[in-house]
DNA sequence: TTGTACGCGTTATCAC
DNA sequence: GTGATAACGCGTACAA
């Protein structure tokens, strides 16, 4: 029994009105009689009408859908982030396609031209780590040059016209740094990975200016440059055997996180000899053991304000070129893994 | 410089042939001579023309687009799930619209009619909370009844004509219960939740099957009823200070968690004295110390099946009315929570 | 007050 | 070989 979707059509026909009076009724034309209308609007309610999506996409060229490519979904600052601009587009009516890239920039590249044939009205993106390595962002000039509006969030370029959203990862590493140093830690490590990610790049430098500034010595054996997200545990090890360490500040929960395990493993205690501050304020920190100091990226406000500033431009009618970029504080979030 | 997307009509007028001739030349039509075909196709290539898909869906009725509705992406088990659906999706040429309910009933509601309209070719969906506890599933009838395919994944219900995917949850908790009964455990603590929540259910009557089978008795004081995701730290308390518990089975990864926290807390030994093992391989139950012995659910895989699934019903000309429920098995993952 | 015609971008059928 | 026409579903300017 299946209920075939009506449409206009089906209504005039069946009411023996040309489709343009069914058109006018459901909007309730004043230019349609109460008669007719009634009879239309009661029609229509009865058989369920909705106007089909994609015709008025066709009509209008706007989809009312936004394009969101984001590396990696399985990840709690990318999902918090989806969930802010979902949340923000649903009350503006649009809804929210989702590519992952998953760290390839072949798979950035095709998704955004698939979305970009008229699918979406705007993208909202975080770059994949090979986008970053390579440093090539003709994918987004191409898409941004044919009038679709472009939102990049945390790993970003500024080699694309475009809005842009960050936290200021730099200020986050720097307070984080900061803290440590005013805890009386001498000997701080820092656990990033390499510096073709934005975020890490910015990181780094918030801890080194935060050591310059309080006349402590930038140690490069303190450094320890992890090649990816996957942890490498020997090299792990040998960095926390060889290595005299009171305090360490990590790009990520996983890095912390094990880092913690190992050191407790070694029979060290937590804060009282070494403390740790991890970036990204996810499930782990919080559920950790102990619980472990955070800095807080605020995806979510984050998606919901770059979804405010995507959708802005889409349905603002001058295409002035006036490109900003917001930058948010990040939070330090105190657990039992520092002293406080 | 607004590189305005190019059209076939576009092209027709430079080319000054018509529209009909530059749609085959661009599909290699045998029709059309080899110097027309070539000239076009140069054209199209210089200028980077790419078909509407709006226009296609339009005519072709088909969109290329899967409704994803699920209760919440900041949630491991979900997203692993839409990894899964947006990697199957991808291969085959769909995209993935995620539309979150936020366990509101009138979200999914919402959401569902607004792609319904002609927006996706199939919804994959997990229930929300609320429309488990409602019971009403008219919004998924009317879907169903339009002819448009639908999967549901996890939390499912079997009052609609659908195919379903979930994973054997209650011989998950079976499997779990029978490894601490096989500990020497005598004491088996269930936390759970309300039991509106199909998976809730299914996992209570596992754990009961398990003692039965083991000729053990059933202690309702033993077991916990939590009424949201949320922990409520007093009743969690109460529990663990007035309840004799050599072992712990946990609905998810959070309840699991905080109880071996405050068990830790209250002098015990994990698992010496108490084994805890919980539903859903998250990172949690990879990073907690100690590491939580746990059921997975095998997210990934469902969400490619669901997709797999979904995509056949979209693809295949009959409309055959056989619906398949497939039941994927949980695997225990042991840890360090538990006696080996 | 109602209906006709056109356009959105594409494809398929049929005529020339 | 090429082009005109209709159709997908809708909205709207214009005609009746």
């Amino acid at each position: 029994m299946l209920k075939q979707k009506i449409t206009l059509k089906h209504i005039a026909k069946e009411l023996e009105v040309s489709i343009s009076t069914v058109s006018k009724a459901l909007k309730n034309s004043e230019e349609i009689s109460r008669d007719t209308k009634e009879k239309i609007q009661a029609f229509a309610k009865l058989y369920n009408y909705k106007p089909n999506n994609i015709a008025i996409s066709l009509k209008n060229k706007r989809t009312k859908n936004i394009g969101v490519v984001i590396p990696d979904i399985v990840h709690h600052f990318f999902t918090t982030v989806v969930r802010g601009i979902e949340k923000f587009a649903n009350t503006k009516g649009y809804n929210v396609i989702v590519c992952l890239s998953d760290e390839s920039f072949d798979k950035e590249v095709i998704n955004m031209e698939m979305l970009a044939n008229g699918s979406i009205d705007g993208f909202i993106m975080s770059l994949s780590s090979e986008t970053q390595y390579k440093d090539d962002y003709n994918h987004l000039k191409e898409v941004t040059e044919q009038g679709i509006p472009l939102v990049l969030f945390d790993r970003v370029t500024n080699q694309v016209d475009c809005d842009r959203i960050i936290i200021d990862d730099q200020m986050g590493a720097y307070m984080a740094t900061k803290k440590l140093i005013d805890e009386g830690r001498k000997k701080i490590a820092l656990i990033t990975t390499k510096n073709y990610l934005s975020v890490s790049k910015a990181r780094t430098e918030g801890y080194m200016k935060a050591l310059r500034d309080n006349n402590m010595e930038i140690n490069s054996e303190l450094i320890l440059k992890m090649s990816s997200m996957n942890m490498e545990e020997e090299l792990f090890k040998t960095f926390f055997d060889n290595t005299e360490v009171d305090a360490v500040l990590s790009v990520n929960e996983i890095f912390a996180i094990s880092g913690m395990r190992y050191i407790k493993q070694k029979g060290k205690r937590i804060p009282e000899d070494i403390s740790f501050i991890g970036f990204t304020d996810g499930l782990l920190s919080k559920y950790a053991n102990p619980s472990l100091t955070a800095i807080a990226q605020h995806g979510e406000k984050m998606g919901e304000m770059a979804a405010e500033m995507l959708i802005q431009k889409v349905e603002s009618e001058n295409d002035e070129e006036t490109y900003k970029t917001k930058i948010l504080e990040p939070t330090l979030i105190e657990r039992d893994s520092t002293i406080n």
